[in-house]
DNA sequence: ATGAAAGCGCTAACAT
DNA sequence: ATGTTAGCGCTTTCAT
């Protein structure tokens, strides 16, 4: 089928019994020595390699899912967007995919679709993957899916029914907290959330951890405002709270919302960061480099998705034994010229810290200036 | 093996065979009717229907694969990196995929890593896809690498050996051209350029685009300062040019560029886009809500991901059939607020039309006021 | 228009 | 430790 040609013509591309042949042994040896099974000698084993080096030969996969029911591929359910978070989730996954040895399928789904989920698995689970990784999820109101292999689910609850359930937490709540109580830390009476679309888990979480942070410091809740996650929403939002002139502190779902949120407060007239502070969500490559430097949120993209797969492969392969619970990876707040201390006028009853902003004007602390500050 | 389980536990998965049982026929007019062959009278395939829809029969794959030597699959070599253009391009080529009724399997490469692309290849050859599509490749001096099936190159010269190579043009030479002459028509004397690698084809196909929009135009050749893509390259980019006050509009090979680039500048006391106009490269997100809100280009990454993979499709299902060349889709500017016409005072030797910046200043042009202008 | 038989290239039991 | 024998569940010939 499918492989590298040698120069010169293509000639039948050989089989195992070809290896077989040429290396004088059976062909159940060969398949031994490609599988890595025990009970084969040095010597067989060398000549086996040897043999299957000089014809280039490469197991045909279709046999081999075929013969052992296996097909040695996860299949991933992601939304089809070029989102940062999203696109990199996807990259993680496929990464850590490699790394276990499995080799990755991919279904995506539109926002919106409803039952693209249920689909994008159908799709999948027809090609015959060993197992499945939803990324992002969205709630999408179906209800419970059932599926046959294992599922990890990278940061939601399990409305799946299926051999096996994992879960890798993002810790989109804790980040969220950490945000959240950073701001409150440079003395903001309270702080404002602009959330992202909450049939996403994910912008659950976060909303979950600000809500959290506040009340752990006794703040006032304030109403969220809903986005989309794009920059147009935040801009919206941006405009609507631009209006309340008691908001001093804004904790965005994702980077892209807190720009445009930015971009309206400026056109409104309103100094960044001097008199609002936002923080934003993912880390985006512009974050650093536009006005003023984003403080922002990394998510371990390749930590958990190596963490989840991990697990996943275990129930794979080894269904049935029980699995020791995932360390949180560390919380990173990259805090740069966004943030600042509240402005000192419209003390209303809370006035403590009212140093003014220590990070420098809107154009301080540019490139490669930022500081991951890990907090616990 | 894989598939939705049906309520109340699991029955043996349906096998063809059983279909044909039910249905009351041989299992190879099961097979017919699944495959849409020809010659099976409608009651027989009516009967077959129901009865594969009654016990939830879904095909094995990995058997039509060793049957038929064909895995209906596609395999795509792309960049492990959230980047926005070959994220983009990826989903892009994913919905192109499935709506040709193949599915999609991914591999990613590293950048730096010599031979990656070449390692990325191997793997999916080894998993058997019938065409195999190379999206944002990398000139990695290794030569021409052999695949034996065919091969889809978005937008680069073909250094491949298979049964046949297809490129889908990606236009960003055209695009290229329509930035600089953007600028050049605003009254700039010039244009520079701030490229991409240029390992990269898409970086170079960017810069061969505004080469020839310059000459077109008499206009001198500046040099070329190469980034990395990112949006701290920009940033060193922008402080070197900062320096030399001849430079009145630049044209970036991306956004991130873009943004890193206007940061330094608006750092070194210019104003955007009074003092200098830039034009950047893929309309990321956040494009039109960063300050300024930045003239920029769209790839049309579905359109041509969609003409590529018919095209690709067509060689794998009919070899030998002539291709008929696929249209190139339109160029679209997007001109927001980072584009002016350039400063009246540095007058050199060339002063036509020096009417100050319609656009509005740098807080104009905000959400959605984007004018999406087709120039061909 | 339909069916029977023969593999596809491997892995899995079962010898030895 | 190594080899032999059966399938895995389809798609292909080739009959009918």
């Amino acid at each position: 089928m499918t492989r590298l040609v040698r120069p010169g013509g293509s000639p039948p591309t050989p089989r195992s019994v070809d290896v077989a042949r040429l290396a004088g042994v059976s062909q159940k040896t060969v398949s031994r020595v490609l599988n890595d099974e025990p009970y084969v000698s040095a010597d067989l084993r060398r000549r086996v390699l040897d043999a299957a080096e000089e014809l280039g030969y490469r197991r045909n996969q279709a046999a081999r899912a075929l013969a052992s029911g296996r097909t040695r591929s996860i299949g991933v359910v992601t939304l089809g967007s070029a989102l940062y978070g999203p696109a990199s989730w996807l990259m993680g996954i496929e990464r850590a995919v490699r790394k276990m040895g499995y080799t990755l399928r991919v279904a995506t789904t539109i926002e919106g679709d409803p039952g693209g989920i249920a689909s994008a698995l159908a799709s999948l689970l027809d090609q015959g993957v060993d197992g499945v990784v939803i990324s992002e999820p969205i709630d999408e109101g179906v209800g419970i899916i059932s599926v046959d292999v294992p599922v990890l689910v990278l940061g939601a609850p399990p409305t799946f029914t299926a051999p096996q359930v994992v879960t890798a937490r993002v810790g989109a709540g804790r980040l969220a907290r950490a945000a959240t109580e950073h701001l409150l830390e440079l003395g903001h009476a309270t702080v404002h959330h602009l959330a992202g679309p909450q049939r996403w888990y994910s912008a659950r979480d976060r909303l979950a951890g600000w809500r959290e942070a506040l009340r752990a410091h006794g703040a006032d809740e304030p109403p969220v405002v809903e986005g989309d996650w794009s920059a147009a929403s935040g801009y919206a939002a941006g405009r609507e709270l631009a209006g309340d002139g008691t908001v001093t502190a804004v904790f965005a779902a994702n980077d892209d919302m807190a720009i445009g949120l930015i971009r309206a407060q400026l056109e409104a007239g309103r100094r960044m960061p001097e008199d609002i502070s936002v923080v934003g969500f993912d880390d985006i490559p512009v974050a650093a480099y536009v006005t003023p430097p984003l403080t922002t949120l990394r998510q371990p993209f390749d930590a958990v998705a190596r963490q989840g797969l991990a697990l996943l492969v275990q129930v794979i392969e080894k269904p049935g034994v029980e699995l020791p619970p995932a360390a949180d990876p560390p919380v990173e707040l990259v805090v740069r010229a966004s943030t600042a201390p509240p402005p000192p006028r419209p003390i209303p009853e809370q006035g403590r810290r009212a140093t003014p902003h220590p990070h420098g004007g809107p154009h301080g602390q540019p490139a490669g200036s930022e500081v991951p500050s890990t907090r616990p």
